[in-house]
DNA sequence: AGTTGTATAGCACGAACGTTCGTCTTAAAC
DNA sequence: GTTTAAGACGAACGTTCGTGCTATACAACT
């Protein structure tokens, strides 16, 4: 309550500027980050497509860790808004499960992110790499796996949901389809890796729920079959 | 037999050092670049660990590109020896499906490469970046795709597995639990993983296996349950 | 013995990197 | 109207990058 209310008279009553610009700056900056990796976010590269000069924009961040670690928060911030928030939206249950990996992969497909899930390109570039930058992706991508998780829990606990699948196994397999969409799109354009994903996804919550045709979840398919012939 | 002798004896000719030495290289580069990337895979660094002067080395190769390049080549000689060849040795069919899995997830988690699975990392990498690099790395994961689903068609063939099965959806979704094992596993240090994935692989293997009980595939339960527990 | 060709080293280059510094502008505070 | 400080700038730092040129050590062949 404090906090708000301290940023807003901070920035109402002080000059707005410096904020604006950092704001922009990070947004740029997510946009560069996904398509050409946290490292190749470059000073100078970020402060020419922004029309600026190293020097000022990197007033605004420390060091170019600090500006990694920014612009990864700036990131989880447009994740939450553009998938959590709206997937919560959703009964919780089945509804909200389905609804977290639809829309997952609707916005890789989208492109949000102009280079795949942000998240998924930051992990592989630093996962090798200890430090600070690599501790907070695999901090916020254990959020997302954890909200999957829960989402699976919370699925059994309104008994739509067989009591015997394991939630971490599930949300293992769940990521692991993301992921693999994620890479099939960004290495081929393959967009029918998400069609893909989505049937691995639905045929499992189907096999795992109690209510047969169930209406929590979108109608199968019809021939699957024939669609598979035409490739 | 010769390799051995050839490395006692210094008088193997001056001409036969110049391939000797580009290999030592390539060896080195591989293990560099899965754990550092194929950029982060300087040839400063690499000269340095190999104890060389940077334009000596240089001069195996005419570029950075190419240097990647081959080593790309190396990693995936690697690969089709570590990998390939011994899942070959099994029986066409779902035995040798299971074993490129199995295989595959020993490989990562038993460390040949440091930095993980070296394609994979080099995939998410250069998929922004084309080029040359990225347009090989496409190609030679197609054709690890192309296996696991030939592998699939095989088994169908063979009559050991249902025959409405899409063979692009299955190689499509192993090859998401492989990518999901090798990121937990990168990023977490998840042992677990692997566990993870051959239970999903299996659990599908025996879903669409024709044999009930099938020997073609390992025992379900058992000491797999109580290697996963300690971790 | 002298020539030739291959393998490696030495050195320097231009560019780009992250970073620091001093300076100018300008809106707000007094 | 003067003072203050935030914000942006240009120049330069030292380092590392990839990449050329040139020289040398040595095996092979004449």
């Amino acid at each position: 309550m404090d906090i708000t209310r301290e940023t807003t008279t901070v920035t109402t009553g002080r000059r707005a500027q410096g904020e604006r610009t950092r704001q922009a700056i990070l947004e740029t900056a997510v946009d560069i980050a996904s398509a050409e990796g946290l490292e190749g976010l470059t000073i100078g590269r970020l402060a020419a497509r922004l029309s600026m000069s190293k020097s000022g924009l990197f007033a605004h961040f420390g060091s170019k860790e600090d500006l990694q670690l920014a612009t990864i928060e700036a990131a989880r911030a447009i994740f939450i808004h553009e998938i959590i928030r709206p997937a919560f939206e959703a009964e919780r249950g089945m509804p909200r499960l389905w609804k977290l990996c639809d829309i997952w992969l609707s916005y890789v497909q989208g492109g949000v992110f102009s280079g795949g899930c942000f998240f998924a390109a930051a992990a592989a570039e630093f996962d090798g790499r200890p430090g600070p930058v690599r501790d907070r992706i695999a901090e916020i991508m254990k959020e997302w796996l954890d909200t999957l998780r829960r989402a699976v829990v919370e699925s059994q606990e309104a008994g739509q949901m067989e009591r015997d699948v394991d939630p971490a196994q599930l949300a293992f397999e769940f990521n692991s389809f993301e992921l693999g969409a994620n890479w099939s799109f960004q290495l081929y354009g393959d967009k029918q890796a998400f069609a893909r994903a989505r049937e691995a996804i639905l045929e499992r919550l189907r096999r795992y729920s109690t209510l047969s045709g169930s209406s929590l979840l979108p109608p199968p398919k019809e021939k699957r079959r024939s669609r598979a012939r035409a490739r």
